[in-house]
DNA sequence: AATCAAGTTGAACGTCAATTCAACATATTC
DNA sequence: GAATATGTTGAATTGACGTTCAACTTGATT
């Protein structure tokens, strides 16, 4: 049986560097389009955007759900370290604070997000896994907040979400936006605190 | 110049019995459909359920746009009325208690209401008028509330629709929900009562 | 430069849902 | 029981979108 080295003329195993581009920008014309039109964005409309076919697209990342799965987790990575940032902080209610806001600001910037981190049928299996792992950081940091008598003792992680879903993200509601805050704030406050 | 009622061996001016049988059948299949499926429900699937051909809910009412716009205005009718039956309550702080888990019981059985009252775009028509109508009302509780130092000096009637996007809806989470309005009557009350 | 695996292309296809309309049916009037 | 305005039907049209794939390019290797 002789070898392939003697016949073969070429070996290129790994990436092709054009495709590596093209991942490259595909990803991030996805994460635009997601983030400004939700996750109902089009397949055309990214591929436009990256400056490549369609086929590109499904050849990289198989099928939209695919894309769009690796979009979230980039998405939840980010939230992933910002919670972790926050578990070692001095002040237990700033954290809680922190998370609101952090979690805030993420939707404004993000529709994907925002309707991603809030539907309860229809989820992509990432997204509940990503959900899995954020909601006992959140849940641990609600734990010290609840230990020092600054959190109402009923508040689970996934309540936040919940609350959040209807801000306002319009650049024009900032305003009532930060309105919302407050009051979501207050409401999750311990009562003699 | 010879009168129409010489030659014309009929007159059938008003509506047909059948055609207003199938209007009302339409409109409860309209119902039934657009609060379980939510404003996407397919016109088709109204159509089978009210036991007539789509051709007949184009010929009563134009659009799926048209036929969403009048279950959304009866929808809000019933908004209205509850409303204002609560104006003149003895209990500023009930009444706006009220309002809240009023629209969250609306929200727990209606998905194309839970979606067009937050939808701040593509908001149709009607839509947006039936809200103009309903948040004075709103805001009339809030005011006699507010007069009495019950609630938040900052709340506006657009924030409560807002806070209650989020209110989740399954059948499995009345526990969560329980918790999500407590926590945000508490965000609403003014700070010192 | 020659080679070819890897990558790219975009027209074509399938599905789904809204809408149209020409042919057909019937409630109502006389 | 006609006559006909009114109403109904559902197949066909249209448009949007995800997905496929056979033909075509191109980067890397020798």
């Amino acid at each position: 049986m002789m070898t392939d080295d003697l016949k073969s003329p070429k070996k290129p195993s790994a990436q092709r560097s054009d495709a590596q581009q093209n991942h490259g920008r595909i990803m991030a014309a996805a994460k635009a389009r997601f983030a400004s039109d939700g996750p109902s964005a089009a397949m055309d409309a990214i591929a436009r955007d990256a400056g490549v076919a369609v086929g590109t697209l499904y050849h990289h990342f198989g099928s939209k759900e695919g894309l769009l799965n690796l979009v979230i987790q980039e998405h939840f990575q980010v939230v992933t370290d910002f919670l972790a940032s926050l578990q070692d902080s001095a002040d237990p209610w700033w954290a809680v604070e922190q998370v609101v806001r952090g979690m805030a600001k993420r939707q404004i910037k993000d529709r994907a997000f925002k309707t991603m981190i809030h539907q309860h049928s229809n989820l992509i299996e990432t997204t509940s896994q990503a959900k899995r792992g954020i909601d006992p950081a959140i849940q641990a940091l609600i734990d010290r907040a609840q230990a020092a008598g600054l959190v109402r003792p009923d508040l689970r992680a996934g309540d936040l979400s919940a609350l959040l879903a209807g801000l306002p993200i319009g650049d024009d509601q900032a305003e009532q936006r930060e309105r919302y805050l407050l009051i979501v704030l207050q409401g999750i406050k311990s009562e003699n605190a």
